[in-house]
DNA sequence: AGTTGTGAACTGATTCACAGCC
DNA sequence: GGCTGTGAATCAGTTCACAACT
């Protein structure tokens, strides 16, 4: 009789846990070509990554493999949307509807992978009221009700850095539990909502640093 | 006499790199408050950090601070950049100008940091011709005399993930250095030049498996 | 008193290497 | 032959703790 992948908790690597996505994103192009399994080690190839390194992080939660064969794309890709909480879906609303907000309203990658952009903030009031891709721009006094009533658990901040803290600080106090801020400041939220940071200047600058010399080959 | 903070070079953990970036963006606020000097521990505070990080960090590059006082902010400032390569300026391209790019070409965080766009490419004949922000947007096949003649090293990927690494192979034929990839793929460029990679999806999957339980508390 | 720079200790992550299974 | 799961070994990154400096 086969073992059960019973889900095992624990202290997980963060790295692990960053991962985790890239495995999800890979097993799905994998399902698309229609592979019925697949090795660590074909896995971690196309990720740049060892077949160690992936057996190590699935096995952190329990056993998806079969020796001789590999692990089956489809079990695979539902036991990690179960890890990563992403076999449910997730409403999330989007503060800030300038340029980078509204590309993110429209961006198709969030719904096709579990997320569901359900509310449209922004402080300004000459854009509340209007329209974006569907959804009404509401103020963010009207936070509260619809976090409240749309179950909304994720926001993802895209206000000028000035704004940052303050909108962050209403969406929590309105009762979101976790913040992509793509702002260009640290936040503070006091343990009160988890925190993910995405700055896009930092991102160039990461390149440029590896082309100054210090950033080691390869 | 002080000693002089000479940049040594040497094995730069991947982790410190990272930081280096915030240590950076914090020291603008610091300096726009008009602070003189800052130490090791306030610095941290600011980016929930400790002061003996900070300090190991700034340590792989030379001496920078003063015992009894910290670290000169302007001076820190414009040694980081040094170590960044920010000190000078970056032609950068975009390539794939949909919702994505366009907010990318308008995004005012990119050229604040050190990074001027230059130049917009596209492969979708309607697109090509036309103007986003000012600037004409052009087809890959104007990339490797337009990369040459504006000294491009840096391009910014936001095509869709089928077309991803088509566009990377074209940039780096084209004589580009290094990638910032926005496509949820991961790409092969043997070296041929850094690799930067920003999935947006895989962001919001962070945050809900911070909230799934496994992530761990704090 | 306040703060840096840094070896030493520690904690965490990756790679190795191999027994056991298909 | 191919492949997983995992303990042991290694490598990397962080924190501690303190001498030295202002």
């Amino acid at each position: 009789m086969r073992k059960r992948p019973v889900i095992r908790a624990g202290a997980i690597p963060k790295a692990t846990a960053e991962r985790l996505s890239l495995y999800l994103r890979q097993l799905e192009l994998f399902a698309e070509g229609e592979q019925e399994t697949v090795s660590s080690r074909r896995l971690g190839a196309a990720l740049g990554l060892t077949d160690a390194q992936v057996r190590k992080d699935l096995a952190y939660f329990g056993q998806f493999g079969r020796p001789g064969v590999g692990y089956d794309v489809q079990e695979l890709n539902s036991q990690i949307r179960k890890i990563l909480g992403t076999d449910k879906r997730w409403p999330t609303a989007i503060v800030g509807i300038g340029n980078l907000g509204r590309a993110l309203v429209t961006y198709g990658g969030f719904r096709k992978r579990g997320f569901d952009i359900v509310a449209l903030f922004d402080s300004d009031q000459s854009k509340i009221g209007r329209a974006c891709d569907g959804l009404r721009i509401r103020g963010m006094e009207e936070a509260p009700a619809l976090v409240r009533s749309l179950r909304i658990k994720l926001c993802v901040i895209a206000v000028p850095a000035s704004a940052a803290q303050e909108a962050a600080d209403r969406m929590v106090q309105a009762g979101v539990r976790g913040i992509l801020n793509f702002a260009p400041v640290t936040l503070a939220v006091g343990g009160q909502a988890a925190l993910q940071a995405v700055d896009l200047a930092i991102q160039l600058e990461q390149l440029t640093f590896k082309l100054s010399g210090h950033g080691g080959e390869r």
